[in-house]
RNA sequence: CGGGGUGUAGCGCAGUCCGGUUAGCGCACCUGUUUUGGGAACAGGGGGCCGCAAGUUCGAAUCUUGCCACCCCGACCA
C-alpha cells in the first residue's frame, strides 16, 4: 500500500517505528534510548502542549521551573518515593573534563569529583517540595497550584519511540493544599481534564479510574489514570494523577499555621503527561498508509495539491481557497512543488496523515469544482470552488468526531468481561483489549495473574458497579469488578 | 541484564563464507529533455573514515581479537 511501512497484520511494533520515522515525527538518536524529535513531531506536541496549558490555566494553575539537578541526600526522604526510582536514575558525579594524559581525547578529571552527586531528576517531587518549605507558613499561602513543562530521565532498560524513552518532555503540576479534601478534589480534577483532553483533542477514548496499591506512584496514597486501548488491543496508561497524602510534607517538614493557630502538614497532589501521549495518538489512529493526525491537533488541517502542476488558473483558485481558510482559522499549505507528481503527493500527506487534501485540476476548474479527499475515510467528493472551505471546514469536525467514534467502536468492541480464569486466559490470547473481571483485592493474586497471562489490572473505573462476585484466580469474594489488559 | 539480529553513500541493501584491479545496486540528490488526474522516463553527474581500535598479511569491507552503537523478543518499568 504505501512504501517502506510495515502492515500492522505483519509486525505492529515494525509499523510503529515506520509510521514515526517515515512521517518525520522523530528519529533514533545517537544517545541509546533518546529520540531526536523531528519538526513535525514537535509541532503536533506543541499543539498538544499549548491545549493542556490552557487546561491547567484555566483552572488556576501557574507554570514555573525547577531545576534540573536534585541532590542525592533528597530523594531518599521519602522512602517509597527513592524505592520506586533509585534502579533508574542518571547520577552525575563530576563537573569536569581535562585532556587526556594518554592522548586520547578528554576523559572525567578525577579532581572534580562532586561533593554531593546529582541525580538528573526523574520526577520533580523532591526539588519541589524542598523547595515548598520555604513558600508555605499560612493557610494563606495555599492553595499552591503548579506546573511546569521540562524534561525528565529514567535510565529504562528498554525504550520505544515516544512510548518509554530515557529522556522525555513532560508536564508536572504539583500542588499543596490546606486539606485533605481539597487535595483529593484536585486530583480528581486534574484526572477529568486529562480525560477531556484525550477525548476532545486527541479523539482517544479512555477510561478513567484508580490504580490498585500495587501499581501506585511511588510515594502516592492513591493514583488515578486514564487509560487507553491501542489497537494492537494493549492498553496504554496515557495520563496519572496523585493524592500525595502528606507523605512529602512530612518528608520535607513543609507545615502552615492554620485560622487556629495550629500548625499542620500540607495535602499534596502531583500530576503528568508526558510525551508518550504521542505514542497513544499514533497508535489509537493511523493506518498502513500513515499517519492519522485528528484535526484538533493536526498542525495542517488541509493541503492544496495542483494537478498536474501549478499555474496561473489553479493558483489563482488555490489562493481563493487558502484566503477563505485562513479566514476561518484553518492552516493550510499550497503544494507549489513543481517536481513531484500529483500521485507523489498525495501518498506523501497521505504518510503525514494531514486530515483534508483539496485537489485542485484544470477539469475540475473547467467545472468550477475542487476535489476534496478526507484522510481517515479516503473518501474523496467533488465540491463547488466558492464552498470548498466551508466544506473542509465541515470535513474536519466529522473527521474529528469520526476518529473518536471509530477508536470508542473499537474500544467496545475489544471490552470483555470474564468470571472464569480460562474465559480469562481466551479472551487475552484471541483478541486482547480489556476484559473486566473479579478480583480478590490482594496485592498476592494480582502479581500472580501478571505472572501467569503477563495481563495486569490497569485500573478500577471510577463509579464502578458494585456486584458480589467471585476472583477469577482465587474464587475468594469480590464486590466490584476491575480492569485488565496488557499494558505498555 | 539474557536471547536473537544489524552496522558498507541521506535511506534500503549486495559483496564478507573462499583476502587481490578503481567497492557495487535501487531509491533519494544535482543538470538537461520529454512528461504530469495515485509514488514518471531517458541521458549525464556528485556523494564512501566499508561502526571503532589493534593484529595477521606483499595486500583487509572480507581473516583474528577487543570494543562500541542500534533494532527486535524477553525480564524490568508512576
Amino acid at each position: 500500500m504505501s512504501k517502506g511501512i510495515t502492515s500492522r497484520e505483519e509486525s505492529y511494533a515494525n509499523w510503529y517505528t515506520d509510521i514515526i520515522k517515515k512521517a518525520g515525527l522523530a528519529d533514533h538518536s545517537a544517545v541509546r534510548g533518546c529520540m531526536v524529535i523531528k519538526p513535525y513531531g514537535f509541532g503536533i506536541w506543541e499543539n498538544m502542549r499549548d491545549q493542556l496549558d490552557r487546561m491547567f490555566k484555566e483552572t488556576g494553575h501557574v507554570n514555573a521551573y525547577f531545576p534540573l539537578f536534585i541532590p542525592k541526600s533528597f530523594l531518599s526522604k521519602e522512602a517509597e518515593h527513592v524505592e520506586g526510582f533509585a534502579k533508574e536514575c542518571a547520577v552525575v558525579t563530576h563537573h569536569r573534563l581535562m585532556n587526556d594524559p594518554n592522548g586520547n581525547g578528554v576523559v572525567v578529571d578525577p579532581s572534580a569529583k562532586l561533593e554531593e552527586e546529582l541525580i538528573v531528576r526523574p520526577t520533580s517531587e523532591t526539588i519541589i517540595w524542598n523547595t515548598y518549605k520555604d513558600w508555605i507558613n499560612s493557610y494563606r499561602d495555599l492553595p499552591l497550584l503548579i506546573n511546569q513543562w521540562a524534561n525528565v530521565v529514567r535510565w529504562e532498560m528498554r525504550t520505544r519511540l515516544f512510548l518509554r524513552t530515557t529522556e522525555f518532555l513532560w508536564q508536572e503540576g504539583h500542588t499543596a493544599h490546606a486539606t485533605k479534601q481539597e487535595a483529593v478534589e484536585e486530583a480528581e480534577q486534574m484526572l477529568h481534564i486529562y480525560a477531556k483532553f484525550a477525548e476532545e483533542y486527541m479523539a482517544m477514548p479512555v477510561i478513567k479510574g484508580r490504580k490498585t496499591p500495587n501499581e501506585r506512584f511511588a510515594g502516592a496514597e492513591d493514583t488515578y489514570t486514564i487509560e487507553a486501548l491501542m489497537q494492537d488491543g494493549k492498553a496504554l496508561q496515557s495520563g496519572t494523577s496523585h493524592f500525595l497524602g502528606q507523605n512529602f510534607a512530612k518528608a520535607f517538614d513543609v507545615k502552615f499555621l492554620n485560622q487556629n493557630q495550629k500548625e499542620e502538614y500540607v495535602w499534596a497532589t502531583s500530576w503528568g503527561v508526558s510525551t508518550r501521549l504521542m505514542g497513544g495518538l499514533i497508535m489509537t489512529h493511523s493506518d498502513d498508509a500513515g499517519l492519522i493526525v485528528p484535526p484538533k491537533l493536526a498542525t495542517t488541517h488541509a493541503v492544496i495539491v495542483p494537478i498536474p502542476k501549478p499555474g496561473p488558473e489553479i493558483d489563482e483558485a488555490a489562493e481563493k481557497i487558502m484566503k477563505a481558510l485562513k479566514d476561518k482559522g484553518i492552516f493550510v499549505k499550497y503544494d507549489t512543488d513543481k517536481k513531484k507528481r500529483p500521485g507523489f503527493k498525495f501518498a506523501e500527506y497521505e504518510l503525514q496523515g494531514i486530515p483534508v487534501r483539496i485537489g485542485i485540476g484544470k477539469r475540475d476548474l473547467e467545472k468550477g469544482q475542487v476535489e476534496l479527499a478526507r484522510r481517515d475515510t479516503g473518501e474523496k467528493t467533488q465540491v463547488p470552488l466558492d464552498a470548498a472551505a466551508g466544506v473542509v471546514e465541515q470535513l474536519l469536525d466529522e473527521i474529528q468526531n469520526n476518529l473518536f467514534q471509530k477508536a470508542l467502536d473499537y474500544r467496545a468492541a475489544h471490552t470483555s468481561s470474564a468470571d472464569d480464569f480460562d474465559t480469562f486466559k481466551e479472551i487475552l490470547e484471541d483478541k486482547g483489549g480489556f476484559i473486566s473481571a473479579h478480583w480478590d483485592g490482594t496485592t498476592e493474586t494480582e502479581k500472580k495473574i501478571k505472572e501467569l497471562t503477563k495481563a495486569t489490572i490497569r485500573c478500577i473505573p471510577l463509579d464502578n458497579e458494585q456486584e458480589e462476585g467471585k476472583c477469577i484466580l482465587t474464587g475468594q469474594p469480590s464486590k466490584e469488578r476491575v480492569l485488565f489488559a496488557k499494558a505498555y
